[in-house]
RNA sequence: GGCCCCAUCGUCUAGCGGUUAGGACAUCGGCCUCUCACGCCGGUAACGCGGGUUCAAUUCCCGCUGGGGUCGCCA
């Protein structure tokens, strides 16, 4: 059978790097296996969930490159996959339940417990606050404010078998009875994901270890509707680099700062999944690689810290690459950044030419359009110290008679160019040192640049010219 | 605190009874060189502790210690 994955995110801010990593192990799977990938909005805490929040998910889904099958704006057989739509089907079957006495309506207010459980607290802070069962054995169920509580077995335990962790076992008593249906009509986590998973057909649960406390709550649930559990998969969580829970506080959680820092999203996607699985000691992968690679088998139970350096590392193996980011890719990335610049119209084919120059000095995208800036800008920014350290008095003739040395040059190449200046320096007693950097200045407005024969060919014979002699010009004054 | 889970370099990890414990990032040297990078060569650096099991434990079992998760009318 075809495995059904889903990545459920609750639409109430971006998309944060840890759920990208579950959607990922979700959607590498189902890849992978040639199965389906579902996403649903779990958006039934109405006072956080809003639209914008779900608009911004999908986007970053998308810049990732993980599209859903079924879903939002694609629709699908098992909707609506807004939870926020399904509050029929759950009335229904928390109906069911209660007429089966396996759940009941609890009259106790909100208020009162936490009061209860601030009192507990005071007394003792680490002691855990457990409902007292008030409403447990009541057989009327007066139409009041009510919420609706599961009747937890007492006895027992619940097991199952994780496909990391192996098997789990939780005794019953270590549970209480937990809500399903809040004051306001609205399911909670476990009631509609037990009941969603299920309609929807899902097979395999993946998600972040944080949630493998709810899943025997969910068996429980299984177990009392009468239905097959899926299988459940939980991960190893990502935490800060101190050892706790990874927030912003630490370091940019979303997905999007990634994006607007100049990450590539197959660099985001790597790094994301080396986090608590591994393949041998192949570190960088391309998508399709990654899908071939992928496996329950090699996904570790260890928590791991989040190490901004790898992380940045594993983006620049990516754009350095041109087996992993395309020329054409490369080129269309960097694009929004070169107009963050101002650079709005910047010639593709120049741009091409431009790119294999700084593939390799360009740690981001945010980088790489720094780095191209000069090629695009006329006149070049000019960086005060590398001027004053390089256009000296000295200087201006050397500029001078390397731009009528090199006027001539046919073709011109790389190659061509150095043979004729190495040529002239030897003629002039100079080596390259002597006037390398000044014609660095000169031509990019900075000390550090590509090598010189390979910028001059990407600025042509008349903008390398004219540079040039600028720098002559500036050196003179 | 109850319940659940985890444990190899600073970090991500390989290892699935016998290895000089490997790779990558970071870090420190060096080489290359027209600058900056890239690249290349090399160094420092790990099996938490204590018991078992075994001819042999990083590896299997138990305990301890340490760490994390969770205990909401959030998801």
């Amino acid at each position: 059978m075809k495995p059904r994955l889903r990545f459920a995110p609750s639409p109430s801010g971006y998309l944060h790097i840890g759920g990208a990593r579950t959607a990922l192990f979700n959607w590498l799977w189902a890849r992978s296996q040639g199965g389906t990938f579902v996403m649903r909005v779990e958006d039934t805490d109405q006072e956080r969930s809003s639209i914008e929040s779900v608009r911004a998910i999908l986007d970053a889904f998308r810049w990732l490159g993980m599209d859903w099958d079924e879903g939002p704006e694609v629709g699908g057989p098992h909707g609506p996959y807004f939870q926020s739509e399904r509050k029929p089907i759950y009335k229904e079957l928390v109906e069911g339940l209660i007429r089966e006495g396996k759940a009941y309506r609890c009259y106790c207010t909100k208020e009162e417990l936490d009061r209860q459980r601030e009192q507990l607290k005071a007394r003792n802070p680490k002691a855990a606050f457990v409902y007292p069962g008030t409403c447990r054995d009541r057989t009327d169920q007066p139409d009041l404010p009510h919420v609706v509580r599961f009747k937890t077995p007492r006895e027992g335990s619940t097991e199952f078998v994780d496909k990391v962790f192996g098997a789990i076992s939780t005794p019953n008593a270590a549970q209480q009875d937990f809500v399903l249906v809040r004051t306001d009509g609205y399911p909670l986590y476990n009631l509609a994901a037990t009941i969603d998973d299920h309609l929807m057909d899902i097979t395999l649960v993946a998600r972040a270890r944080d949630h493998i406390g709810n899943t025997p709550q969910q068996l429980l649930l299984y177990r009392a509707f009468g239905w097959e559990p899926p299988e459940f998969a939980h991960l190893p969580m990502m935490l800060s680099p101190q050892g706790d829970k990874l927030s912003k506080r630490h370091t940019a959680v979303s997905v999007q700062e990634y994006r607007d820092r100049g990450f590539p999203p197959m660099g985001v996607l790597n790094y994301i999944v080396r986090f608590g699985w591994s393949f041998g000691d192949q570190e960088i992968f391309g998508k399709q690689q990654l899908i071939e690679a992928f496996g329950w088998d090699r996904v570790g139970k260890g928590d791991g810290k989040f190490d901004d350096k790898k992380f940045a590392d594993v983006a620049f193996e990516h754009l350095k690459r041109e087996d992993l980011t395309s020329l054409d890719e490369y080129a269309s990335s960097v694009k929004p950044f070169l107009d963050a610049r101002g650079l709005t119209d910047v010639p593709e084919a120049a741009l091409k030419a431009a790119i294999p120059g700084i593939r390799e000095r360009a740690r981001t995208l945010v980088d790489a359009a720094n780095d191209l800036d000069y090629y695009f800008r006329e006149p070049p920014e000019l960086d005060d110290k590398a001027r004053q350290k390089f256009l000296t008095k000295e200087a201006a003739p050397r500029l001078e008679a390397l731009a009528e040395t090199l006027s001539t040059v046919e073709p011109f190449t790389a190659d061509a160019l150095e043979a004729r200046a190495k040529h002239w320096a030897e003629q002039q007693g100079l080596s390259m040192k002597d006037f390398a950097q000044a014609a660095r200045v000169a031509l990019s407005g900075r000390s550090a640049s590509p090598p010189l024969f390979d910028v001059m060919v990407v600025l042509g014979r008349e903008r390398t010219l004219a540079r040039l002699r600028r720098g002559a010009e500036l050196a003179k004054s």
